[in-house]
DNA sequence: CCGAAACGTGAGAGCGCTCTCACAATCAGC
DNA sequence: GCTGATTGTGAGAGCGCTCTCACGTTTCGG
């Protein structure tokens, strides 16, 4: 007869699957204490070879696998890890960004033996849920992606001891350890692409002034003006969403503007697929006329007609970074701030280069 | 001083959180037992209101949290699921497939008060770790996706009961449960809408023919014309691997084949985006000489010129049916079979609708 | 108004593991 | 050969929780 709980779950407790052995069944094929299997499980170096070698054999007969919840029970530490990924729209789907990145981290976490436990807030109150099962200790460390500026997810987790690194940099310079892509030397290094083809009337399309990539990349931008001598212009500057939509809007109105701009920056490759469709439907040519750069290196870029040229972000050694300093950080139970910055590689497409005529 | 063991963890235990209570001591400020106190947190009906009232302030005035681990030991439950993505490639980056379906699946485990914990095999070796450490009871289920034809995971893990729900209908007809998008019925669709524009040779380029959406897809395609009374013809199907470079091939292999076509249906965005970039390059205007049907309605198609008409799936739907089918197969202890197929629905746009001359 | 059933609560065992401590055996130094 | 350190091992406590069982109290039919 099932009896349910209010839980509507099964009241009588399950079997433990057959084949899972404990420690004690361990011991007793091993011939030895539990205490004994517990330090040869766990890698101690107080145990003679020949004890060893017969609790490992004994492991393997059973196909002993130590209960996790057991361990962390009496370690207090969980062996797993979360992942917040906290994106109102857009880049979440715009992009491959997410798959990427955490692929970077289960690669790392894997090779540690940690586990990821994924965390999508949709709504407010998914995130106070999703910040106070965070501070509740279940999980060793945290790693935050995507912040928008007024986020107070960091602080709390970090007054409540709990170790945090955060993919992109935080906009307010909060005292946190993060990992980041040198977006302003990528938008730099852009600029003096376009430059070094002569291009001297050069837009850009930036992303939100209140994201640090948005911010970054503008910056870049700027820098690569000055570097190759051009004046900035404020004409020559438009805010967008990361959206294609917002790309073409931001188009329209640079054209509107600058009617003579020769290139574009777009600091994300679904706004320069925007900018692209509006400077064709302007009866401009790409690249002879307008020049076209986008950011990300994402499939967008390859698929558009001419293809992008686009500032490439190493997303998966971000990823992996991220789990490494965190994994680093809880281990040595120390909370110094570590800041990790990776490069970008300006990857040359057709959007750029006009073809030598003959 | 620092003493660390093997793993280079510190060894002294670290104390419970400040603010962490137990339920011994909510227990004890609502002077009640333990049991009682445990009875309220799991919401049985057997406690009368006043004492109910008198813990859940107990409670409140501590923040407590049980410690899953505990709550683990005992029930041999972990309350948390595994979804296992296993892409070699193309389809993990070039839509935004994975993050839909994850958030989908994170928004029913969220509401369900489920961990998710996220597994990416990258390496056969990957994978068979992950297969131990599924099957080792660490998690209640696990959900999969993306299996290619010879997986034996699901197997494996039916075989050691642990629930299993596939997203995706497994290709050989595997005894488990699934949840699936009507991919024939869009094929159908698609094609319905082509020949109800007029189009009289209508190639596809189909996806691999090992994956369950590559025959899918391919066999709605049929339906269609079967249903427009079209003939159909093995010189307008190609196949290819749901990228941009294989769909552009199969167009090129397409023309040459039927130069004659008026219309494609791609089984992805992506292919339909070469493919597209192919008939351009070939002089055909489009859709005035051929039309062009996507799939996946992901963002690429919004962002080609013209933009493509596409098959949109419900994937935050399919993710949260597949979370909902497991946590209910948990639930009740059973392994019944189930299987759900979700509406598809055709997005038009550009690529397909020859504007009205005037 | 009595006995039986239903209800509400507490005592206590025990889930599987790690870690401290105690102790026996071995080793080194003189 | 004796003392003291070092090493390998086992006994045992206890992590925080759930669940069974026992028991006192209320409810209710006859």
């Amino acid at each position: 007869m099932a009896i349910t709980n209010g839980n509507g779950r099964a009241r009588t407790l399950p079997k433990r699957a057959p084949g899972l052995a404990t420690l004690e069944e361990v011991a007793r094929v091993a011939g030895v204490s539990r205490a004994t299997v517990s330090r040869v499980v766990n890698d101690s170096p107080r145990v003679s070879p020949d004890v060893r070698q017969a609790v490992e054999r004994a492991i393997e007969s059973l196909g002993y696998v130590p209960n996790r919840a057991a361990r962390s029970l009496v370690t207090r530490r969980s062996d797993s890890v979360a992942v917040v990924i906290t994106e109102p729209t857009g880049r979440l789907f715009s992009d491959p960004f997410f798959p990427r990145l955490l692929r970077g981290i289960s690669a790392e976490l894997a090779g540690r033996d940690r586990q990821l436990v994924l965390v999508m807030p949709e709504s407010a109150a998914d995130e106070r849920r999703a910040a106070a099962y965070l501070s509740a200790g279940h999980v060793d460390g945290v790693l935050l992606t995507s912040l928008h500026g007024d986020d107070a997810l960091p602080r709390e987790l970090l007054a409540r001891g709990v170790p945090v690194v955060v993919g992109g940099r935080p906009i307010h310079g909060e005292q946190v350890s993060y990992v980041d892509v040198d977006n302003r030397a990528g938008g730099r290094e852009a600029v003096a692409h376009l430059a070094a083809r002569g291009r001297r009337t050069i837009a850009t399309i930036a992303g939100p002034h209140d994201m640090a990539v948005g911010i970054d990349r503008l910056a870049g931008y700027r820098d690569g003006l000055t570097a190759a001598g051009l004046a900035a212009d404020p004409g020559l500057v438009a805010e967008a969403d990361f959206t294609h939509d917002g790309g073409a809007r931001a188009m329209r109105s640079l054209l509107d503007a600058r009617p003579d701009l020769d290139a574009v920056f777009a600091a994300s490759d679904a706004m320069a697929a925007g900018a692209l469709s509006e400077l064709l439907a302007a009866g401009r040519r790409v690249p002879e006329d307008v020049a076209v750069v986008g950011y990300d290196d994402s499939p967008i870029a390859a698929a558009t007609r001419p293809p992008l040229t686009s500032v490439r972000q190493p997303i998966e050694e971000m990823g992996r970074e991220m789990a490494r300093l965190l994994v680093e950080s809880i281990g040595r139970g120390e909370r110094a701030i570590r800041r990790v910055v990776l490069a970008t590689e300006l990857v040359t497409r057709a959007s750029t280069e006009v073809k030598a005529r003959h």
